[in-house]
DNA sequence: CGAATTTGACCTGCGC
DNA sequence: GCGCAGGTCAAATTCG
C-alpha cells in the first residue's frame, strides 16, 4: 500500500520549495549544463557562468543577484561618476532589468576592451559611447516598467474578473436550478445549442431565453476566469472567432494578444460549437459531446518517489481504490482551497513504471490560486482546452469522436497525447518524456541530469519551467524550423519569454500558456513548432533540478 | 481535540 | 437482473 504523506503541509511546502527553485533555475542549470554541452540554450548558460553576467531572462527577479546589481552599478559608477542621477536610475533600474542591461554592457565593454587597444580612441569618444549606452538602458528600463505595470493589471483585472466569474456562476446555479428540468423537457432540441454555450470545463449553470444572455453564456461556458464577461459579450464571441482564425491572417490580433485567455480560447470553442450546433440534427450526438465536455480531464504522468506531486493547491484525500489492472491503489483527492470547489485529482503509480506518478485532474477551480498553483493549474487547464478544442468538430466537419482515440499530437513526442479510449476524454502529458534522449541507460545510474525521481517537486517545476523555456529557445532562433510567426504567434512568445520569471511569481504565467494553447489549437504549424521547440529543450529543462528525497510509493 | 486519513459500504453506469 | 469497475461517502481511526 502506498504510505501517502501525512499532512498536505507538505504540499505547500512544496510548492514554495518548487518556487524558491525555479527563481533560481539557472543555477541549477549552471551546476547540470556540462553534461548536455550541445543545447544552444545550455550554452547560452555556460557563457552566463564563467562571465558574471546576470541571467538575461530575469526580468522581474527583485531580490536575487544584488550582489550583480552592485557590480553593474559600480560599472557604471566607474565609467560616469559625475553623474548622480544616472546613479538613482540604475539602482533602480536594477531591480528591474538587470538582465538585459548586464549583457549590453557586458557586450559594450568588450567593445570598449578592444577599443582601448586601439590607440587612436579617446577618452571622449568611450565616454559619449558609455551615455549613449546609459541613454539607452534608461530607456528599456522605463518601457521594462511599463511592462512589468501592464502585466501587473493585467492580473489584477484576472483575479477580479475570476472572482466575479465565480459569483454570477453561483447567482446563475440558484437562479435556474428550479428552473432546469421544466425547461428540459419542453425545449429539448431548441436547448442543444445553449445548453453547449453554458457548459464548459467547469460546468456551468443553466441558461435562459435571453439572447444576450447567451453572449453572456459563451463567456461564462469557457470554465474559468473572464477578463471581459462583464461588459462585451458579443465582442468577445467576434473575438474568439478571431483566435480562430489566426492561422489565415493577422487581422484584429492586437486586440487580444496580451490575453489570450483559457476563457478566450474555450469561448471561441463554445461560440464555434454552438455554431455548428444550429446544423445539428442529431440530439444524442450533441449530448455525448457536451458530456466529454464536462468530463474533459487532464493528466500528468511524472516521475516521483513521493505520493502526490506538489502542484501547489491544497488536496484532501477522500477515497482510495484498488483499480483494475494495476497493483497500486489509486488515491482520489479533492480540492479544499475552497468550499465547494470542483476539483478533483486521481493519483496512481503506473503499473509498468512504479517510479511514474500519474495525476489526473479534473474540474476547474472556483476560486484564486495562489502563485504556486498557477503553473499547474493553468498548464492542465490550457491542456484541457486544448483537448476539447481538439473534440471539436473542425471547419469541414461535425463531431466524431473517434478522432480522438488515442491520437497524439502532432510530432509531440508523446509528450501529450489525448485518448478518448477512456471513459472520459483524457489528455496526458507525459514528463517522463524528458529522458527519452538517454533514457537507455539511466535508469539505474547513481548520477544522471535526467533522473529526476527524486525529486518531489520536478514535475511541477517542469511544467513552470518548459514555457518559458519554450520562448527563450523560440526567442534564440526564431527562425530555426523555418515557421514564421503571425502577429498572435509572435506575441504569445514574447509573453512566454516574459512569463519566464514571472512563473516564480504567477502574474501571467496562466494567460501565457492559455494563449499558447489557443495558438497550438488554431494553427497546425505553430504546434510543429512548438513541439519541436519543445522537444529541443526539454531535456534542459531537467537540469535545473537536482535533489534527493526518499520516499515510499 | 480538531483535522486529516483510512477503509469498508454504498452508489452509479455499463456490458452481458 | 446481475456482476463488475469506478467513484464517493462517512464512520472509525490516526495524527499533530
Amino acid at each position: 500500500m502506498i504510505n501517502m504523506e501525512t499532512a498536505w503541509n507538505n504540499d505547500n511546502d512544496d510548492g514554495i520549495d518548487m518556487m524558491d527553485k525555479s527563481s533560481h533555475h539557472h543555477h541549477y542549470h549552471h551546476h547540470h549544463d556540462h553534461d548536455h554541452p550541445h543545447s544552444s540554450f545550455t550554452d547560452l548558460h555556460h557563457h552566463h557562468h564563467h562571465h558574471q553576467v546576470i541571467d538575461e531572462m530575469d526580468f522581474f527577479a527583485e531580490n536575487k543577484n544584488k550582489n550583480d546589481n552592485n557590480n553593474i552599478h559600480d560599472n557604471i559608477q566607474d565609467d560616469h561618476d559625475n553623474n548622480d542621477h544616472d546613479h538613482d536610475e540604475m539602482v533602480h533600474s536594477s531591480m528591474e532589468l538587470h538582465v538585459d542591461t548586464s549583457l549590453d554592457l557586458r557586450m559594450k565593454n568588450t567593445d570598449g576592451n578592444s577599443s582601448s587597444m586601439e590607440p587612436s580612441e579617446t577618452m571622449d569618444d568611450k565616454k559619449s559611447n558609455d551615455l549613449g549606452l546609459l541613454a539607452e538602458l534608461q530607456h528599456v528600463n522605463a518601457e521594462n516598467q511599463r511592462l512589468r505595470e501592464l502585466i501587473e493589471e493585467l492580473n489584477n483585472n484576472y483575479n477580479t474578473l475570476h472572482m466575479q466569474l465565480i459569483n454570477l456562476m453561483q447567482q446563475r446555479d440558484q437562479n435556474h436550478a428550479m428552473k432546469q428540468d421544466i425547461e428540459e423537457k419542453s425545449k429539448k432540441e431548441d436547448m442543444v445549442g445553449r445548453t453547449f454555450l453554458d457548459m464548459g470545463v467547469a460546468g456551468f449553470g443553466e441558461k435562459d431565453n435571453d439572447p444576450s444572455q447567451q453572449s453572456s453564456d459563451i463567456k461564462l461556458g469557457a470554465g474559468g476566469e473572464s477578463k471581459s464577461m462583464v461588459d462585451n459579450n458579443n465582442n468577445n464571441i467576434v473575438l474568439e472567432k478571431d483566435n480562430n482564425n489566426n492561422k489565415v491572417d493577422g487581422g484584429n490580433r492586437e486586440r487580444n494578444t496580451t490575453m489570450v485567455t483559457d476563457e478566450g480560447l474555450s469561448g471561441w470553442l463554445s461560440n464555434k460549437v454552438s455554431t455548428r450546433l444550429n446544423s445539428f440534427r442529431d440530439v444524442d450526438q450533441a449530448s455525448e459531446t457536451m458530456s466529454m465536455i464536462k468530463k474533459a480531464r487532464v493528466s500528468v504522468r511524472a516521475r516521483s518517489e513521493s505520493s502526490m506531486i506538489a502542484d501547489g493547491c491544497q488536496w484532501r484525500k477522500y477515497g482510495q481504490k484498488m483499480a483494475k489492472g494495476n497493483p497500486c491503489p489509486r488515491a482520489y483527492y479533492r480540492c479544499t482551497m475552497s468550499t465547494g470547489c470542483p476539483v478533483r485529482k486521481q493519483v496512481q503509480r503506473c503499473a509498468e513504471d512504479r517510479s511514474v506518478l500519474i495525476t489526473t485532474y479534473e474540474g476547474q477551480h472556483n476560486h484564486p490560486l495562489p502563485p504556486t498553483a498557477k503553473a499547474m493549474a493553468s498548464t492542465t487547464s490550457a491542456a484541457a482546452s486544448m483537448l476539447l478544442s481538439g473534440s471539436m468538430p473542425s471547419a469541414d466537419g461535425l463531431i466524431n469522436p473517434t478522432i480522438l482515440e488515442s491520437a497524439t499530437l502532432p510530432c509531440s513526442q508523446n509528450m501529450a497525447t489525448l485518448s478518448a479510449s477512456a471513459p472520459f476524454p483524457t489528455i496526458t502529458l507525459d514528463l517522463t518524456q524528458t529522458a527519452t534522449n538517454n533514457n537507455n541507460n539511466n535508469n539505474n545510474n547513481n548520477f544522471n541530469p535526467n533522473s529526476l525521481r527524486d525529486l518531489p517537486n520536478n514535475q511541477s517545476q517542469q511544467l513552470s519551467l518548459l514555457t518559458p523555456l519554450l520562448a527563450q529557445k523560440f526567442m534564440s532562433a526564431p527562425n530555426m524550423f523555418g515557421h514564421v510567426l503571425n502577429g498572435d504567434q509572435s506575441k504569445i512568445i514574447s509573453g512566454l519569454q516574459g512569463s519566464i520569471d514571472t512563473t516564480t511569481t504567477g502574474s501571467s504565467f496562466a494567460d501565457t500558456i492559455n494563449a499558447a494553447t489557443a495558438a497550438i489549437t488554431a494553427d497546425p504549424n505553430f504546434t510543429s513548432a512548438l513541439v519541436a521547440a519543445i522537444s529541443s529543450i526539454i531535456g534542459n529543462s531537467t537540469h535545473h533540478h537536482q535533489s534527493s528525497n526518499n520516499n515510499d510509493a
